[in-house]
DNA sequence: GTAGTTTACTACAGAATATGTAGCTTGTGA
DNA sequence: TCACAAGCTACATATTCTGTAGTAAACTAC
């Protein structure tokens, strides 16, 4: 799969505009798992395999290559961690934990009526 | 594909938590990109095949049904739309778009440096 | 009222990705 | 130097995506 950087041809955009480079790396299977995953500090690759239950290790490879070549993460002797532009990014995305337990409730609803 | 709902198994998470069936929905190809075109307004099938260059209708039906289903966009005479909770989501991303001009530019600093 | 057009999909074959198991390599301790 | 663990890589199988073709329903022109 081709790297998605943002001023090359990318999935939606054929000029690589930024913010579609991004959500064609984003979409990629695991890659917002992995960033999600690394928010509180590095973490090795089994402890990402574990973390992130059922990732194979090859997927996992190739996740950590593709967010290093992209700046998001790098590796050090601690482990894989985000870069100082990936934790902005991890930043941005963060209040979607918040969301997400706003989006629960929806399906908490229809399980209440069911139970009526 | 199994549908990410927030309470049953999802990649990543046995349980559900709320934010991994997120993920697991956000990481397929094109849910981002759908719900980044549908942020000013409905937009038909054939709008959307357009905006989102080279998605195929197949997957595009797909990746529609089951943001459906999840509750993030609904479709209305004018055509496919955020719902409530889906434009909220958009807000919550929407600062990508910001972010994404920042990521580009360690990439055109690469291409200075080659440049010089 | 019927032939042509457009919109909104669905079907399907082939290509690309992901999964899961096995195995290789390097380092560490006994 | 032998056993063991961490950190991957290889590869076959399974799943997903792409792209083209085709179908069904609604609309227009005559």
């Amino acid at each position: 799969m081709s790297l998605p950087i943002p001023g090359t041809p990318v999935r939606g955009s054929k000029t690589g505009k930024p913010v579609m480079a991004l959500l064609d790396l984003l979409g990629r299977t695991w890659a917002l798992g992995i960033i999600w995953q690394l928010r509180q500090g590095p973490l090795s690759f089994s402890e990402l395999q574990t973390c992130c239950e059922n990732i194979s290790p090859t997927l996992l490879s190739n996740r950590l290559k593709e967010l290093q070549q992209t700046k998001l993460i790098e590796k050090s002797v601690q482990g894989y961690q985000l870069t100082p532009i990936g934790l902005e990014l991890f930043h941005v995305i963060s209040p979607l934990g918040q969301w997400a337990k706003q989006w629960q409730l929806l399906f908490d609803e229809q399980q209440n009526q069911k139970g009526i």
